[in-house]
DNA sequence: TTATTATTGATAACTAATATCAATTTCATA
DNA sequence: TATGAAATTGATATTAGTTATCAATAATAA
């Protein structure tokens, strides 16, 4: 089994397992768009729009607040990250492994995401939250500006 | 003449090239507005709705799209700051020092914000856009958790 | 199988941000 | 200081994304 294959198997597991710790239902729609996100957009940062949009050209009986609803699901048990890069619309990225905390650079020109993760700035938080006798909770760190090539087509 | 009273002084006329460099009018309502917001809310991160509640105790005839176009002005002249803590409102905060670039600590109990500055991390931020050929516009950084005082009583 | 409970999808309601527009104000020019 | 073009104002409407509502339907425990 692929290491994809593998990674998307323990999710549904931890889905499944939340489904029944919470006393809710497995239906359709939920394995549907559990596919479709699991299986199409990994390593992307989709709204609740553009995968709705997406489903609906397979499965037409899926409705937008039930594409909606079962995100807010997935994040709630931990197979999701919701994301906000300041253009009002919420993003979800299915969580790859639970030790890779990323963060994000945006382009603002072409809209592009990327990846980007490092400890010195991990260390430098956790401090910063001590020093302050803060209880760090979550972070959130963006970089903006242009990537390399719409740099270069300035 | 304070430090404080220089500063806004200096904002004040900042405030007055931008007008007049782009063709704008000076109205009673902006000095109300530059007034209100430089007097009281230094140091704090208020929003268009308590900017508008506050100053229309005293000022009954201005209106809410007023106050929420002239902090748009006050940010487009670089006199004041636009921040998004994740609670869906626009947050608007004096620039004190030009040079004073900060970031944030939200207590998600209290609501209260902190502030905290970090050469390392701004520096690691540096490289790493350079790192990835990425030319960086700005960023954006908070912590979120609990304050020492909501921390204690828990 | 049945009864209970959760889910669904259409749609309404909500919120913050922004657009519209006629009346008013500002201000450059005369 | 009068005039008129242009910007501003405040009330209100519109938009966009999110979230609530609810009757019909589907899942599941007993
Ligand atoms: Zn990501
Ligand atoms: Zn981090
Ligand atoms: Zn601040
Ligand atoms: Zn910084």
């Amino acid at each position: 089994m692929t290491p994809v294959a593998q990674m998307k198997m323990d999710r549904r597991k931890t889905f499944n397992e939340f489904i029944s710790r919470k006393r809710l239902k497995s239906t359709k729609q939920r394995d549907v768009i559990f596919e479709e996100f699991f299986g199409n957009y990994m390593g992307r940062h989709v709204t609740v729009e553009e995968l709705y949009e997406d489903i609906k050209r397979k499965y037409p009986y899926i409705g937008f607040a039930t594409v909606y609803r079962t995100l807010k699901l997935f994040r709630e048990s931990g197979i999701a990250s919701e994301r906000n890069f300041g253009d009002g619309k919420a993003r979800y990225e299915p969580i790859r492994d639970e030790r890779e905390h990323h963060h994000h650079m945006i382009c603002t020109e072409c809209g592009k995401i990327y990846e980007f993760a490092n400890n010195q700035v991990e260390s430098c938080l956790n401090q910063i939250a001590k020093l302050n006798e803060f209880k760090l909770e979550n972070h959130k760190l963006e970089i903006y500006g242009l990537c390399s090539s719409c740099r270069e087509s300035r």
